[in-house]
This record gives structure tokens, sequence and C-alpha cells, in this order.
DNA sequence: CATGTTCTGTACTTACTAGTACATAACGAA
DNA sequence: TTCGTTATGTACTAGTAAGTACAGAACATG
């Protein structure tokens, strides 16, 4: 019918997602992203819309990637506690050491003044109300393992405050140890 | 001598630290500071230096806010697990509601690329360094009033977490009730 | 091979912004 | 009043980045 396209869209917003994350949203320019990926503008305006769009696109791959990877690991059989844990324990390295200090893209972006706040605002939204909804999940199909009294929902929430304050902090680069002795402690709700 | 400064400085900082605030460092241009402030731009970088440092300023301010409080409110009497509370909940006007949006400044400003990392770091290091200090003081004072076997280290840090974490999920403008849920929930861990 | 269609790359426009040159205004001192 | 000094405001420079026009390339189909 007509010219095929020359690179994997997914490929490209992979590459975008590094740049974007090293980089902050503003901080990236389109001609950086077509220097990393090898994909002219107009192409990438072809394909993914403007810089809005595209950071868009990468966002939700991203919020994917991670939800996927917490349904596996919340599903598993065994103790609720210790599913929890692994979750948590899973971020250590996201949020420690040199790895940690881009932190999270999600939260990142929440504060990004040139983005399109709306759009934004709806996908991180989704995105928290989701990993929120595994936790209490699986906390509430829990619930008899825990003490008389536990609360589920107030839990669950607690939980994605300390999950998103570990990676607000990791752009100091902490020690995992001490990030470990955090998820240590705060498993201590769960009891 | 010579003619007088026709503003004061800390007005500047202050009008500057709301428009930061909410739009973000680079989002900020400045000119928008100009038309706040009235203030024209030789003027600024005369007094201030250019915008990285004219920002650096203007967060050591707010910490530098933050922080007196900080030491007003843990510095009081009776049982410490009370004064941590009330610290704590003094944050939910920031951490909840249209006003939360903003996030914390500091936090925000840690994702921002185009900033001065170096120095930028520094500032925000010596920040959170000094409020977990304030934290651990009071905790470690206290320390009988807890049970045995409590870790007054690390509960401040953990603290520092759901702090940062409270503010990191401001921008989503949560309710209230649901911030203080959390806030009690955590203090749970202090007994 | 011809044709219609979609993609690609170069080069451009447009807009914005950090930072500054320079002429002038406002002060204190003599 | 005059002079030296420092602040102010206008207007400019220079650089960067988002978005696009356009000519040409690469495919499928007939």
């Amino acid at each position: 019918m007509a010219r095929p396209r020359s690179f994997d869209p997914d490929d490209v917003l992979e590459i975008a997602r590094q740049v974007f994350w090293q980089k902050g949203f503003q901080a990236t320019s389109l001609d950086e992203i077509t220097a990393a990926s090898g994909v002219a503008k107009p192409s990438l305006y072809a394909a993914f819309g403007d810089k809005n769009a595209l950071f868009l696109k990468v966002l939700d791959r991203y919020h994917d990637g991670i939800l996927g990877w917490a349904e596996r690991v919340l599903a598993q059989p065994g103790p609720g506690r210790e599913a929890i844990r692994q979750w948590l324990t899973g971020f250590i390295p996201y949020c420690s050491g040199e790895k940690g200090q881009r932190g999270c893209l999600s939260i990142n972006s929440a504060t990004d003044g040139s983005l399109d706040q709306a759009e934004l605002r709806k996908s991180i939204e989704r995105y928290n109300r989701r990993l929120e909804e595994l936790l209490r999940a699986r906390l509430r199909a829990d619930r008899a393992q825990f003490r008389k009294g536990f609360d589920p929902d107030v839990t669950a929430h607690t939980i994605m405050v300390v999950h998103a304050g570990l990676l607000a902090l990791a752009h100091q680069r902490p020690d995992s140890k001490r990030v470990k002795a955090v998820i240590d402690q705060v498993m201590g709700l769960l009891a």
C-alpha cells in the first residue's frame, strides 16, 4: 500500500522512556529523542503526536509495566504479608543507590509544570488507583491472617504512601539498608 | 552613597516562592517573576544572581521556614508521641485538597532536570538531614515512653518517608480524612 | 513498469527565554 | 550644586526548542 515504517514504535517508546526518566519532561528536547532513537521529528509527530502525547504514551507504558509486575507478585500463593513484603522489597533497587537517583517517572512528572495537567493527572490517578486496588484486594482476601481490627483499606493506602515516600526520597541515593529497614518496620503494621 | 534599592529582597523571595511553587522551576520564566513582583530582570540579577541562584535562595528560605516550625513543634513539652503527631498533623493542609496540588517545593525541585544538581542536592540533603535529626533527637529523648526494643533512628527515618510520601501524593488532592487515617495508622509505630 | 500512498530527512519558521548593554534616575557626600 | 556610585528600565542579543513544509524515497498493487 505505502511505504512502511522504518522503526518499531515500542522500541522508540522504550528509548524515550529512558531519556525522559533521566532528564525529565521539560528538560528533554525532541531533538534528544531523535538523537537517541534515530527517528526524525516528523516521524515522531506522525507516529505519536506532539511532545505531550508522546510523553503520555511513554508514561502509560511505564505504568503498565509496573502494574503487570505488581499483579504477578501480589497474586502469588502463601501469606499475603509475604507477598506484600516481596512487592515492596522489589522496589529497593529503584529506591537506593545510583539507580535511585532518577526516582519514579510517575512521581517526577506529577511536578512538571509544563505538561498538560488534565490528561497527566488522569493517567497518574488511574495508575495509583489500580495499584492500591491490588494491595487492598490482597489484604482483604487475607484478612483472617491479621490481627483483630485490622483495616485493609487504610493499610493499603498507607503502603501506597510509604511506597511513594521511598521513591520520592530516592533522588538522594540512600543506602539500600536504610530502605530495607523502613520496609521492615512498616511491615509491622501487617500483623 | 548611592541609589537605594526600591524593593525588599525578602518580599521578592516570597513572591518568587509562590510562582516557583505553583509552576515549577523550569516552567517559570524570569519575566513572570518580574510581572508578579514588579522588579525588572536586571535588578533581579543584581540582587540574587542568575535563575539558579535565585531559586536556591527561595528554596533555602522555604526550608528554613519549615525547619523553624518543626523546631518549635518538636520542642514542646509532654509526650514525644504527641509532639510528633502534631507535627505530622500540621502538614495535612499541605497534603490534601486544593492547596495540596502544588505538593512540596523541595520534593518537586528534586526532579527538575535543568537545575544545577550539585548545589540543589546539597540544599535538599541538608534540609532532610536536619529534619530527621530533629525527629530522632526527640524520639531518643523520649525513648523511655516507648515499647522495649523501640528504635528511634529507624523510626525517625520511617516518619521522614511517610512525610515525603504524603507530600508526593498530595498532587492528587486527596481528602484530608485519608491523610489523617494514614497518620493515625503510622502513629501505631510509636508505642 | 507506472501509480497512488505513506513514510523519511532536511531545512525552515516561530516563539520564547536567559542574560546583558546602556542610558538614566536617585541617592549621599563634599 | 556637583560628583561619584549604585539601582532601574528599556531594549536588545543569542540560543534553543516545538512544530511543519516540502521534496523525495519506499512500498503494494495493477
